[in-house]
DNA sequence: TTGTCACATCATCACTCGCTGATACGAGCG
DNA sequence: CGCTCGTATCAGCGAGTGATGATGTGACAA
C-alpha cells in the first residue's frame, strides 16, 4: 500500500525538469556539468533540483575529484513501479465494489 | 520514454491527500460524501483535489442521481508503472555508462 | 413548488516552490 | 601559494498551489 512517505518521492518526480534529469540519468551516470549542458538550466537551478532528488532518495552522489557524479537508485523506481502496478490491479476490480449511496 | 505530459499525472499523485484518495478509490468506487468521511477533509477542498485528479485523467466521474461516483482509470496507473519499470531497468545498467569528466 | 442535499465553482489568503544572482567552499593546477 | 573550476548553499522575488467561506446549480423529497 502506498504510504504518505511515497508522496515525497512522487512529488520529486512530478517536476518536468527533474523528470528529464531522471530520464537522462537512467541512461548514463552524469555529473552536474553534463546535466547543465543537456538540460540548458543554470547550474544553481540544477543543483537545487539535485538536492530535491537527493533528499527524496532517488539519486546517489559519487564524488570524483572536483566532479560529482549522480546515479539513480533503481530500487526506488522499481518500488514505485510495483506500487503503481498494485494500485492498477486493485483498481481493475474496484468498479464492482461500489459503496452504496449514503 | 517519459514525456513531459506525464509530469502532470505524477504531480497530481504527488500530494498526500490525493494519494490517499487514489488509494481509497483503488479499493472501492466512492462518491464525494464517502471521501469526505474517509479523509476528514472539507467538501470544498476535496472537490478541488478531485478536479485536479479529473483533469490529470486519473479518475472518471459517474453521476448517480444526486451523487457523483469516482473511479480510477487503471490504464493510467498501469502506464505509469510500466514507465517506471523501464526507467528502473535502464538505471540498472546506467552505472557502467559513465560519461567522462569534461 | 419549496426546501434540502450533494456537489461544483469562485474569490481570497497564506504558503510553498522554482528560478536567479551572489557567495562560499573544496579540489586540482600553475 | 594563489588561481580557477566544479559544485553547494543562501537570500530574495515572483508565480503557482492548497485550504477556506461564500455562492451557484441540479436532483430528489415533502
Amino acid at each position: 500500500m502506498l504510504t504518505s512517505v511515497d508522496a515525497d518521492v512522487i512529488r520529486a518526480l512530478g517536476d518536468p525538469l527533474r523528470l528529464k534529469i531522471v530520464t537522462l540519468l537512467a541512461r548514463e551516470t552524469l555529473c552536474t556539468t553534463h546535466l547543465v549542458e543537456e538540460t540548458g538550466a543554470r547550474q544553481t537551478n540544477l543543483s537545487n533540483h539535485m538536492k530535491v532528488l537527493r533528499e527524496a532518495g532517488i539519486v546517489e552522489t559519487e564524488p570524483c575529484g572536483r566532479f560529482t557524479y549522480y546515479k539513480l537508485k533503481p530500487e526506488v523506481l522499481a518500488g514505485l513501479s510495483e506500487r503503481f502496478a498494485e494500485l492498477a490491479a486493485s483498481a481493475r476490480t474496484a468498479s464492482e465494489n461500489k459503496r452504496a449511496c449514503p
